[in-house]
RNA sequence: CGGGGUGUAGCGCAGCCCGGUUAGCGCGUCUGUUUUGGGAACAGAAGGUCGCAGGUUCGAAUCCUGCCACCCCGACCA
């Protein structure tokens, strides 16, 4: 049992924000809401925003910057879109600051109002559409296939560290196209390409699905999702993909002239995923012992120990471990600080998640092997040098599977199909997970549901079934099963 | 915005009810020595606008008034 976090069983919560905090992920900062990311943390969202932007290439896009302020006005223009977000705006009213009289300190200077309030950006698709106007005049312009990696900024009520911050990192994709099968089939493609990052490297099993309209983004005639499950049987949207249909083409005046010579607006698209799916691979993966990195994406894949005492007789071993490590690829580390002693080494470097540590002292030398310990099982292992490089290029490997298999068993064993209501009080109360049920197809009984129990309609997979049934709740007819849950 | 709570060293807390030495304790930090195969031991040291502003008093961390901040629980959310 490590020394300062809390266990899952005595209180979830307080588990996932010491794993943060402990693991030296992220911490509180002065402005309420707003995190500071800290080094650790950081690199392990670089290695996920890097493989990602690497997607976003390979699929085609590319990546540009939007301003931070946007107009107040351009809000207002599409109109479900100023629904979903004006409440949570900030707005920037005034442009100078100056000495208090009574020298208390600056003040808002009143002589410097804006004359239109600007707002910072809690998502940017009025801002980029205002552009795409300039841009777009030709069938042969499209399609703009744009990325932006930005800050954006909505003032939750209450937050949570990476889950909900008032400030967050992500990244938005915003797509303009010809027609209106192309923009489905670009929001389809980038779900599939959030779902396969997901698994193939953050080990997170997800399920493909379109949200119900009352979970829809606010401008979006269809949103796409990512849903995942966390341990404490929890679901978590991890990323969502828009078809936007013609709504800021026609806010925002974006026509082109088509191939035979008509006009006709634009089809969009928006996708995005943030800093949210650190709190996702938090959840999804570590223990009472800290925190637990999948290899692909943890900035320190191996981390090799020596036993001090024995250093110097070691010390060339070492290097060429860490060069042969090196060279297949594997990011290494090799602690030879000989303040801390090894047991307070193998304690932090779990904490923090390294997929593999290496210990060597003398007696390992005398038989020529060397401690490989892995996190995901805590197992550890003698094992010969010769072939050590090979052998942990492959253990990394299987690291990564384990995890993602283990999250999957988990999801399945908590995927429970209900037909009664009563089955489906008793499982979210007793057993949690994903419930697929069926129901009615109205937004009037998804938000009693909601009421009455808190959970929600997280999506309707994509690969559901066609079958003949009866909501869970009204009893109506219902041709497919939707997923509950309880969601972050 | 409603309900509850907390502000004292970097972190976690005691002291406050019942005002009165130089405001303590644990962890961490620094120095030194001995250690080093699962979270080391000893010795010494540094570190404080007691959330802020008024008030009562000979005297306030402690009592009174006002304010501020943060946390937890509810309504909204990636």
């Amino acid at each position: 049992m490590s020394k300062d976090i809390t266990s899952r069983e005595a209180d979830y919560s307080q588990w996932y924000i010491d794993i943060v905090r402990k693991a030296g992920l992220a911490d509180y900062s002065a402005v309420k809401g707003c995190m500071v990311i800290k080094p650790y943390g950081f690199g392990i969202w670089e290695h996920m925003r890097d493989q990602l932007d690497k997607m976003f290439k390979q699929t085609g896009h590319v990546n540009a910057y939007f301003p931070l302020l946007i107009p107040k006005s351009f809000l207002s223009k599409e109109a479900a879109h100023v629904e979903g977000f004006a409440k949570e705006c900030a707005v920037v009213t005034h442009y100078r600051l100056k000495n208090a009289p009574d020298g208390s300190g600056v003040i808002v200077d009143p002589e410097a109002k804006l004359e239109e309030e600007l707002i910072i950006r809690p998502t940017s698709e009025t801002i980029i559409w205002d552009s795409y106007r300039d841009w777009i005049q030709s069938y042969r312009d499209l399609p703009v296939l744009i990325n932006q990696w930005a800050n954006v900024l909505r003032w939750e009520m209450r937050t949570r560290l990476f889950l909900r911050t008032a400030e967050f990192l992500w990244q938005e994709g915003h797509t303009a196209h010809e027609t209106r099968e192309e923009a489905i089939a670009e929001a389809e493609r980038m779900l599939d390409v959030y779902a396969r990052f997901a698994e193939e490297w953050m080990a997170l099993p997800v399920v493909r699905g379109v949200k119900t309209a009352n979970e829809r983004f606010a401008g979006a005639e269809e949103t796409y999702c990512i849903e995942a499950l966390m341990q404490d049987g929890w679901a978590l949207q991890a990323g969502t993909s828009h078809f936007l249909g013609q709504n800021f083409a026609k806010a925002f005046d974006v026509q082109f002239s088509t191939r035979n010579n008509s006009r006709e607006y634009v089809w969009a698209t928006s996708w995005g995923v943030s800093t949210r799916l650190m709190g996702a691979l938090i959840m999804a993966h570590s223990d009472d012992e800290g925190l637990v990195v999948p290899p692909r994406i943890a900035p320190t894949q191996v981390v090799i120990i020596p036993v001090p005492k024995s250093l110097p007789a070691l010390q060339e071993t070492i290097d060429t471990i860490a060069s042969d490590l090196q060279s297949l690829g594997i990011r290494v580390k090799v602690d030879s600080n000989d303040q801390d002693r090894p047991g307070f080494k193998f304690a932090e470097y779990e904490k923090i998640g390294i997929p593999i540590r290496l210990a060597i002292g003398a007696r390992d030398l005398e038989a020529g092997t060397i401690e490989v310990a892995r996190r995901d099982t805590r197992e550890k292992q003698s094992v010969p040098l010769a072939g050590l490089s090979t052998h942990i290029q492959a253990l990394l490997e299987e690291i990564q599977q384990n995890l993602y298999n283990r999250a999957l068993q988990f999801r399945t064993e908590h995927t429970t199909r209900v037909d009664t209501w009563e089955q489906f009080v008793d499982v979210l109360e007793n057993k949690g997970g994903f419930i697929s049920a069926h129901w009615d197809g109205t937004p009037e009984t998804e938000q009693q549901i909601k009421e009455e129990t808190k959970a929600t309609i997280r999506c309707i997979p994509l690969d559901a079934p066609t079958e003949a049934g009866q909501c869970v709740r009204t009893g109506k007819p219902s041709t497919k099963r939707v997923l509950f849950a309880r969601a972050y």
